[in-house]
DNA sequence: TTGTGTTTTATTGCCTCC
DNA sequence: GGAGGCAATAAAACACAA
């Protein structure tokens, strides 16, 4: 056995020594709770036993019930081969107690696992039984709840080593997930291809690819501007063009307008291109599309 | 029916407490 | 020293498979 579970087993043994102390003031009146009924049944015989308890069998005394045909002649030999006091002691015939008195001993039991002299006198009366029987019926029962505590603790600790070798699989898995990570993390940051080793295309844009990009973005926005002042124009002048193409969802437009001067119009816009240049250009393209 | 394992009752020896 | 507790054990009673 380990060292945890006896150090368990130990601590179960402290919790039920300390458990005795606890419960004496309920005793009687768990006692007292008892039916009469079962002291009538046994009345009988109790009457008798009074008068001759001391050369009468046990099973006889306490109103046992026997079981079998074989019990019987047990009960007999009980006292044929052995005397008075303590010589019947020595010459063992078990008896099994009847059910009735199991049961309400173990009634008593479930509320309190120790009776105090007085207290197993009076149970004893009252259920037929030899106080020496009670007692021993006592000492065995809390054996037998030490044992099942006992197994149930130990069930207990199976049931933890399991979860703790589960949770060391689990960190284990854990950690090499996390070592996948790292290297996952360092071949994307060195560009090399995890699998291949070889360089990859960066993850990073470079300036290069920003400014076409920006340019894109731009010369999409100037085709919008564009295509909007094409529709305008030739719905001023009701030409009955169709428009090119209709807008949707287009960005808000920027400020325009038509600048007349050296016998030319001109298409000024409040572009949102980045250099004043490139506004001019755009505005010379806008003006080659309108005209 | 019988052999075997389990449960229940009882005993013994040792220990602690009053 | 006696009473009572516990652990270990004996032995009877019981359950059950073969």
């Amino acid at each position: 056995m380990s060292d945890a579970k006896k150090n368990t087993l130990n601590i179960m043994a402290c919790l039920a020594e300390c458990h005795r102390y606890r419960c004496a003031s309920m005793q009687k009146d768990v006692i007292h709770s008892i039916p009469d009924q079962l002291t009538m049944d046994n009345g009988s015989q109790q009457e008798s036993s009074d008068l001759h308890v001391h050369h009468l069998p046990i099973a006889s005394v306490i109103g046992v019930e026997d079981r079998t045909e074989e019990a019987d002649d047990a009960a007999v030999d009980y006292h044929d081969d052995g005397g008075e006091g303590q010589d019947e002691v020595s010459n063992k015939r078990m008896k099994r107690h009847t059910d009735d008195q199991i049961k309400h001993l173990e009634s008593v039991f479930e509320r309190c696992t120790y009776l105090g002299g007085n207290q197993r006198v009076e149970l004893a009366k009252k259920l037929g039984m030899e106080e020496r029987q009670v007692k021993f019926w006592f000492q065995n029962r809390r054996t037998r709840k030490k044992v099942i505590i006992i197994q149930g603790g130990i069930a207990i600790l199976d049931m933890m080593h399991d979860e703790r070798q589960e949770s060391m699989w689990l960190q284990e898995e854990n950690d090499v997930l996390h070592a996948e990570n790292k290297v996952l993390k360092e071949a994307i940051w060195a560009n090399i291809c995890f699998t291949c080793g070889s360089p990859v295309v960066p993850a990073i844009p470079t300036v290069h690819h920003r400014y076409l990009s920006f340019q894109n973005m731009r010369l999409d926005d100037e085709l919008q501007h564009a295509t909007a002042v094409f529709n305008m124009v030739a719905q001023d002048a009701d030409v009955g063009l169709p428009p090119v193409f209709p807008l949707t969802d287009v960005s808000p437009l920027p400020q325009f307008g038509f600048v007349t001067g050296n016998n030319q119009t001109s298409l000024v816009i409040d572009p949102p291109s980045p250099s004043q240049s490139e506004n001019q250009v755009s505005t010379e393209s806008a003006n080659s599309t309108s005209t």
